[in-house]
DNA sequence: GGCCAGGGCATCT
DNA sequence: AGATGCCATGGC
């Protein structure tokens, strides 16, 4: 029985891997993602089963291609289709080629010329990406991770691959086990306990099929999520931007984008949604691959 | 110390 | 419909 091995992702178009992670390793605090020793390293879910996947950042220079990595513990299975996974994880079966060569403002030009090669990293278990929307909502970013990392911690689901520990992000049904209480004592507000633990019981139940969203077109997946209480544009958007990995999401209000987009255009102040709306129509159907881009330069 | 952070909802005019 | 208040906490 093998519990490691290698591959390649080849992937559609340039790749500068080191610009996903160096947009991604942003604090301390992450408790699922791992920055170190120049390897992302990150765990998955397979089949219920957990699966370290690592890999190398690069020299800074365009890649042909993706070293992975991964290894389970011993006595588990062996991964299934962990090469589709990855491609869609690291967005490598995207062509770049296509978000470059459409018709774009001459700021956002700039920005692909400036970027050129960066992917966005997909999170690779939508519940989690929705999570960490609702997590994220209106509190500071590394506020937020220390959030996310207390409940980790609670719901421990770690495994060890060569002495080291890793944490798998709690699932659904996990999540749905809590109360409200629970979340209130890691200093979530009484409204984002509800939202996720409420958000959790409905995927547990299996009242909520985040997997279908994939399928989906955007109107419609964005449609579904906005009915559910706690979801609102930005987190509607987020999950779409990070978890299904539509390409014309776009989250409104994003603070981050705000700020990027007053900076980069000039503006006196941050633009309304009107402005967005109209700014972001030349983006389109790549505004997801925009946002990215916007956030990379801040 | 005050402002604001990868918002959203309930409650008003 | 559109504006306003509120939530809770901590980083800066």
């Amino acid at each position: 029985m093998k519990y490691r091995g290698s591959f390649r992702i080849k992937a559609v178009g340039p790749y500068n891997f080191d610009l996903s992670y160096s947009f991604y390793r942003r604090s301390r605090f992450e408790t699922v993602d791992r920055f170190a020793d120049r390897y992302f390293r990150r765990p998955l879910r397979i089949d219920g089963w957990p699966v370290l996947v690592s890999i190398p950042c690069g020299d800074g220079c365009l890649t042909e291609s993706i070293r992975v990595d991964w290894a389970a513990p011993e006595g588990l299975p062996r991964p299934a289709d962990l090469r589709h996974r990855l491609m869609s994880m690291l967005y490598a079966d995207f062509d770049l080629g296509d978000f470059y060569g459409h018709k774009l403002d001459p700021v956002m030009k700039r920005l692909t010329r400036r970027f050129i090669g960066f992917r966005p990293m997909l999170t690779p278990d939508i519940f989690e990406a929705s999570a960490w929307a609702i997590i994220g909502q209106q509190v500071n970013l590394q506020f937020a991770y220390r959030l996310k990392s207390r409940l980790v911690s609670r719901i421990d689901r770690s495994f060890i691959v060569d002495g080291e520990t890793y944490y798998l992000f709690p699932t659904a049904a996990d999540i749905a086990s809590l109360d409200y209480a629970d979340l209130r004592e890691m200093r979530f507000s009484g409204r984002k306990a509800e939202y996720l633990i409420d958000l959790a019981r409905l995927v547990a139940a299996g009242d909520l099929d985040l997997e279908r969203l994939k399928e989906m077109e955007y109107d419609r997946a964005l449609e579904r999520l906005l009915s559910i209480r706690g979801l609102g544009p930005w987190s509607a958007n987020y999950i779409l931007l990070r978890g299904t990995g539509h390409r014309d999401a776009f989250p409104f209000g994003d603070s981050g984008i705000n700020h990027a987009v007053t900076r980069l255009y000039g503006l006196s102040e941050k633009p309304d949604i009107d402005y967005l709306t109209e700014l972001s129509r030349a983006w389109r159907p790549y505004r997801s691959l925009a946002t990215f881009y916007l956030w990379k330069s801040l």
